[in-house]
DNA sequence: GGACACATGTAATCGGTTACATGATTAC
DNA sequence: GTAATCATGTAACCGATTACATGTGTCC
């Protein structure tokens, strides 16, 4: 998914600036989409703006550059759907975290603790995000609704599994940081 | 992840050519970690010769291009195992699937059905891969055990997530696409 | 006869990031 | 005082993809 589509998507869901569209990417629901920076965000923007898939209106403020906010239009709106009914590229998952599972015989076992509390606190904070977002949108779209309940249930089941199975993960490093005291186990 | 490291972490497990490289970045055990055309590939592993990070060998072969086996070297081994001890980034996970999801009042029924069943077969297809790998590896690191089981796990709730919430989902499209026929249930 | 797997490599292109440029306001 | 948030935009750079170039063996 491109720059280009991703903003389509955020601004079918509403008005927004520049700024607020990489928000959402990085932080925000959207950054299951794509994350994208500034340096593309803008000029995505402008062309989307010239190809008329989308409206400009400034709002100027004292002391900061003039607040760009855009508006989808009726073709950017059929653009952006008629692109979701084309065959949808598969989901991935890249993951620095099974990596480091993956080595852990070969590493320091504080290296694996660490690598397994950080993507523990990840997950919990994407969990925070998911129950927090139910609270303001009063259902916009119903589809929100089905979309935050299955990452809920994922980031959950995540969340156990790690909790249940970490341990080992640490004893695999450790058993091969020390064998004797493994063989003496 | 850069092309890079990804050969890297390759050849870690063992000598490979840069076609197989591509292979197991595309469809196998590291697809998780980062995907790579031979555009990347070929110069990654010329660069890793030259900086003595890897080394090659040639195996020629009548008919086809000499096939170029290349192995870790210490130092490779070195820089790799380093690179794991460093700060890792964040997870990510990229469904176009879930875009689909989020908007699927929008979208005709099929489509919302299309890609669930789509998502459906992908994730089973992973799970397949991941039983069939347990079998021919006779455990050569104890942390690919663990990453088995963790991705087998996870595969196996969104399956069947899927299975017992796949159904709501095309009822927010059918619901959408005709109001009345849903006001009347 | 055509598609696909094997096998390597280069060149053109492109999409995106990083860094730069500018600057007020607010919170610690 | 210094960092973060708000706010836009450009230019240099870079990593990676796509297409091209070449060629055999095998399966359908």
């Amino acid at each position: 998914m491109s720059v280009r589509s991703l903003c389509l998507a955020i601004l079918s869901f509403g008005d927004a600036t520049g700024y607020e569209i990489r928000k959402e990417s990085t932080d925000g629901r959207f950054s299951y989409f794509e994350d994208a920076s500034f340096g593309s965000i803008y000029p995505a923007l402008a062309r989307l703006e010239s190809e008329g898939l989308v409206t400009v209106r400034e709002e100027p403020q004292a002391g900061k550059p003039a607040r760009k906010v855009y508006s989808i239009t009726e073709a950017g709106r059929a653009e952006f759907i008629s692109s979701l009914c084309e065959p949808q590229a598969p989901d991935t998952f890249k993951s620095p975290f099974l990596l480091i599972a993956l080595n852990a015989a070969q590493l320091p076992p504080e290296v694996v603790r660490r690598a397994l509390e950080r993507r523990r606190a990840q997950v919990q904070e994407e969990l925070r995000l998911l129950t927090d977002t139910h609270k303001d949108t009063a259902c916009p779209h119903p589809g929100s609704g089905w979309t935050r309940d299955y990452g809920i249930a994922c980031m959950n089941f995540t969340l156990t599994y790690l909790e249940e199975h970490g341990e080992a993960l640490i004893k695999i490093a450790e058993d091969a940081a020390s064998p004797h005291t493994a063989a003496a186990e």
